[in-house]
DNA sequence: AGAAGTTAGTTCGAGAATCGAAATAACTTG
DNA sequence: CAAGTTATTTCGATTCTCGAACTAACTTCT
């Protein structure tokens, strides 16, 4: 039986210890050696490397165990910027990451989508460039991604349908930001994003999850062993035109009637309000009107999260994912949350449920920059991404 | 940048070299290099170790293409036997491979698993050696695989739930069919080697499907990037606990109400045409008298199939994989797959759609077989399965 | 028929990446 | 300060692959 051990991709091992060091797990070579069960000479050939690459440095010495103290690894944070931004309908959140994959500083700026694709990106890309100038770091932008709401071609970073976002398909957004700052480019769905930030926030790269963004829209990205799961056409997370026997006949933008998103999404709650004569626009109102206690936006929020628990929980007991994250404006309020989670659990078979965790994103609003971040990183370092903690 | 090419495993490559050879893909050292692209120094490499394993012999030569003749590989058929079985509430399906992933022979025999595993084992193994030796092959049983219906816990191969197998769980499967025969073994859910076999026979290694196994209960199994997706705990593909409005409070097995199962697998079917005073009492009983184009039967099949179309649209539209499969008892009905699929495309998103195929499995009552044997393989082999057709 | 060209397959050395053992370095402890 | 311990580097040995040169076996053209 000739079975050679199937020799690891180095870019993964270089990823490892590069997360091992971020995290305090394993601060010497000969600890990064012991946890990564591997040679302590390949350590010291990746330490190298990276050392020359100036993304880590020795610093100082660490305390004996007995012999020789071990020369204690930190990551350089000055190498250079990582430049993401997620766009959402009205305004664009901006972060700036080390080429280490830390988050150090975010900023919100409004933005007009249905502009097009040309004044937006140009008033992103400066904003991402005034940032990156600002901090004052030697190193320039090594590499942007941007996260879209909408259906994504990733090849091209185009925004995949018509629908809310006129004069996008088509533009060649990737291009665009890799001539733009002549570094690597990556753009996806944010929902896609938000899942893959999440995740690796929180679990390990054998783990699977769900991360649903329930705002003005209703989105999910999906987490198959640590890796972003996009299905057969890049559309797979679409939970928001599941049909909902409560919707009726409520008619749905996508053609159909019935579907989730009519009854549970931001959108749909501003609606239902307005024909109640409750003056709202926006989800952040009714968001406001909840906070405020408001007997009818509360209701209806709960009832929102009913409604997605209810869809959740066939895909939940379908895929049984070790944990369901929840994100965007909605997510936000404990009691939507709530309702979600005793649905689900209600729902599922025990089978399910015993290990589920279902909980609002801890990265926040910043989840969908932190997979923008993980994406350009891979591209930069390597390939898929390392054994966790 | 320090980037090597991720040496591919090379039991992944030996892989593909028979799935080659086999399917007549490429027939000779050189085509095999020219479809791999790989040198074809590591292909004359790689035919002589499966020359020397007994896999592959020279079989004369081709035709000349303006030069030297192509020498000829085949997969010899007689290196040694995988068995494997297809384990149902009543009966147990047996299925005979050669070493190089061929089915030859299947055989079906009556078992009683409510006897619980001693007994039920003795008559599978009994069964197969009986097989093997029949075929007067010289070399003996070199993998065991056995499908079950019902969770298992993949480790020990046994029954995760009390369910309708009595003293089935803790008893340690797998451990026990490495004693009996000496050799590897593979145990896992039914449904899930349906699919796993499903998928290879029809799509590649890079691609997604879902396959559903209807009879008596539902059941599924879901592949991922061409591999089996088992899911946090194991309990992946359930379909059959999913709430369907028309099911009302029909109460189901596992405590709750309103279950798919209730209304859409065979058992359900049964139930409710006693109910009807109709006199049948299997899933096969339901089958027959649609194949005698009775009414009453009829309807609820159809009515089954698009039942189960309204659960599978909302798992379609979040997984977007490339082909739905069909399989048990159930998808021997054209009409049963015609209704699914109308209520599928019905229901999900274009983008989703525009490539799905919906189908019944082309291996039929052998997709588990096929799954089983690929598993085994997998093991006797090498790990992952290779690059397709 | 024989030379020229083409295709098939093998041999052999270079290159990439790992590991393990031994050497070296730097401590702690008795 | 010697003995034991831990950290790190050095240096083959190993395992893979590839590519180039070489041999083998044809077809075709003259």
């Amino acid at each position: 039986m000739p079975m050679p051990l199937p020799t690891p991709p180095p870019g993964r091992q270089t990823q490892a210890i590069i997360e091992h060091i971020a995290h305090g797990t394993a601060t010497s070579r000969s600890e990064l050696a012991r946890v990564l069960g591997v040679a302590p000479s390949t350590v010291a050939l990746r330490i190298n490397e990276l050392t020359e690459l100036g993304v880590v440095v020795e610093d100082g010495t660490g305390v004996s165990r007995g012999g020789r103290k071990p020369r204690v690894l930190r990551l350089r944070e000055d190498g250079g910027h990582i430049m993401v931004a997620d766009l959402g309908g009205h305004h664009a959140r901006i972060g700036r990451f080390t080429l280490t994959g830390s988050l150090v500083e975010t900023r919100s700026l409004p933005v007009r989508v249905e502009e097009g694709p040309e004044p937006t990106l140009r008033t992103i890309a400066d904003a991402m460039k005034a940032m990156a100038a600002a901090s004052g770091g030697p190193a320039g932008i090594k590499g942007v991604g941007l996260a879209l709401p909408g259906p994504v071609d990733v090849a091209t970073g185009d925004v995949k349908l018509p629908s809310r976002m006129p004069d996008w398909p088509g533009f060649g957004v990737r291009a665009w930001l890799e001539r733009e700052f002549g570094a690597v480019a990556v753009v996806d769905n944010d929902a896609n994003l938000s899942a893959l930030g999440e995740h690796h926030a929180q679990l390990g790269p054998d783990q699977h999850s769900i991360t649903v963004k329930a705002g003005t829209a209703i989105g999910s990205g999906i987490i198959v062993r640590g890796e972003l799961y996009r299905g057969a056409t890049g559309a797979a997370g679409d939970v928001t035109h599941t049909r909902v026997a409560a919707a009726g006949d409520e008619p749905c933008s996508c053609g159909n009637t019935g579907c989730l998103e009519t009854i549970a999404s931001g959108a749909g709650l501003v609606r239902q309000l307005a024909r109640q004569g409750v003056a709202v626009e926006s989800t952040a109102d009714v968001l406001d009107l909840v906070h405020k206690a408001d007997p009818i936006a509360t209701t209806m929020l709960r009832t929102a999260g009913t409604y997605l628990g209810e869809v959740l929980s066939s895909v939940v007991n379908f895929f049984n994912p070790d944990c369901l994250f929840l994100t965007g404006g909605m997510a936000s309020s404990e009691l939507f949350i709530a309702a979600v989670r005793s649905r689900v659990y209600e729902g599922c078979h025990p089978l399910v449920t015993q290990n589920l965790r279902i909980e609002a994103a801890r990265t926040g609003p910043d989840a969908g920059l932190h997979g923008a971040a993980r994406l350009v990183l891979d591209q930069i370092l390597g390939q898929s991404r390392p054994a966790g903690h």
